[in-house]
DNA sequence: CCTTGCCCTGACGCCGACGTCAACGCGTAC
DNA sequence: GTACGCGTTGACGTCGGCGTCAGGGCAAGG
């Protein structure tokens, strides 16, 4: 399998395959014109790179579990490395999930105030026609 | 009071209130020599400006407040425009915490999954000179 | 005179994960 | 022949919010 097939397959571009090369990730054989060629077990390598960017991870972060496949494991997270990486991650998600969720109260609470405040009335719904708040804009 | 003061005095940098100016956020009246010159009212525009941004805001996102601020209304919020970015971006917070705590549960199952199964053990404490785990670099 | 301290402008660096363009090679189909 | 479709490398652009020089000015103090 070349290049654009493995993109096709994994739902990610070309470009990206080349990026994952280029950092080492994703290394990938070649023909005598210099074509990448892929296997099934590099799509599945690369799966697993896509789920874990989905869960946030960076790919420097996901390098273990990349590694721990290669290395012949049924799972990318069958090696120490890899759970040591969920937890460090699992750690920074919950923290970032605490700092947005404050900021988030913050903002709601000082919404809810500022439309109390407002003069020209909340709109929550139906406030046809009224002069100031013509043209909205998009 | 000149660019040092007003950056100290905000928990900011120079170069920070010279970005600002750059954007337009933020200008400043002038000295003869070119210095910049700022007053107390500049201070609660920049106080307005570095909350927001501790809220997750984009700096485009806080010209709403400032320039509500400066119409010489009692709070930033308290123009409809500010109210609307409130708004949206009460939106996107939520929607940036749902991402991320469905991403932070999947990651908790795939660590409790992966602890289960790895043969050396969860390793939760107290699991002393196991030989293969020598060398724990840092 | 020289240093110190504050200020100025302009411009490049950074981070991550690619997008996008340029310029080219190779094989096949028309 | 030539156009198409796929591949190649290299390099610059993107986004935000600044950090960090480089090179210079102006005033006070020793």
């Amino acid at each position: 399998m070349r290049i654009g097939e493995l993109a096709e397959r994994a739902g990610t571009t070309t470009r990206t395959l080349r990026y994952y090369e280029s950092r080492g990730l994703l290394p990938a054989r070649r023909t005598e014109q210099g074509h990448r060629v892929y296997d099934e077990g590099d799509l599945r390598l690369l799966r697993e790179i896509r789920t874990l960017q989905d869960f946030g991870f960076g790919l420097e972060e996901t390098r273990p579990f990349v590694d721990c496949l290669r290395a012949g494991h049924p799972a990318g997270d069958s090696c120490p490395a890899s759970v040591a990486v969920y937890r460090r991650k699992l750690g920074e998600l919950d923290a970032l999930l605490g700092r947005l969720q404050e900021a988030r109260d913050q903002v709601a609470v000082q919404l809810l105030r500022a439309e109390a405040e407002l003069p020209s009335g909340p709109a929550p719904r139906c406030e046809l026609g009224t002069e100031t708040t013509a043209s909205t804009e998009e």
